[in-house]
DNA sequence: GCCAACGTTGGC
DNA sequence: GCCAACGTTGGC
């Protein structure tokens, strides 16, 4: 069992809209970033966990959990000529770009603040504190279960 | 392969 | 809106 923290501008998708979808399942698109299509492709496993961040909104920190539930497959905005992630230098046959789905889990009970995160000294090490900008990053399992406790899920 | 210029992320 | 900390691009 891996952990795993994604970011999400709460106006573009937040952890309502991904309640809000049938099954309670949508797809984590969009991802362009190498570093992040890295973990995606490579390591991110169907069953793992995952942190709903919110970021660049007024609020930003852990809104809720949520599970992956796919395995990782080429993220179709890639050949879609209409969308703003459209890659034209992409091809099917070798894509770029990954998605897996992600199935809502909970709400955090008590939102998690990202100055509250970097007033813990347990969570110092995060790579939320350590690097800013990675929209998919991993968590320790020390951290998610410290974290688990704060937000109170379970 | 270096590096300057430019673009993006994301907190504040 | 500002700006720091990255990442990407492209000339050489």
């Amino acid at each position: 069992m891996q952990y795993w923290l994604f970011k999400s501008e709460p106006d573009e998708y937040s952890i309502d809209d991904l309640k809000a979808e049938p099954n309670q399942t949508g797809r984590w698109d969009g991802i362009r970033n190498y570093q992040a299509r890295n973990l995606i492709r490579d390591q991110i496993k169907e069953g793992d966990l995952v942190l709903f961040y919110h970021s660049s909104c007024k609020n930003v920190g852990v809104a809720g959990s949520a599970k992956v539930v796919s395995a990782p497959y080429p993220d179709p905005l890639q050949f879609d000529p209409e969308s703003k992630y459209h890659d034209p230098k992409s091809h099917p046959d070798q894509p770029k770009w990954f998605s897996v789905d992600l199935k809502y889990d909970q709400h955090a009970k008590s939102f998690l603040s990202l100055s509250k995160i970097k007033s813990l000294p347990e969570l110092a090490e995060m790579v939320l504190v350590k690097q800013g900008r990675l929209s998919i990053q991993p968590v320790t399992e020390k951290e998610w279960k410290f974290i688990s406790q704060l937000i109170k899920i379970s």
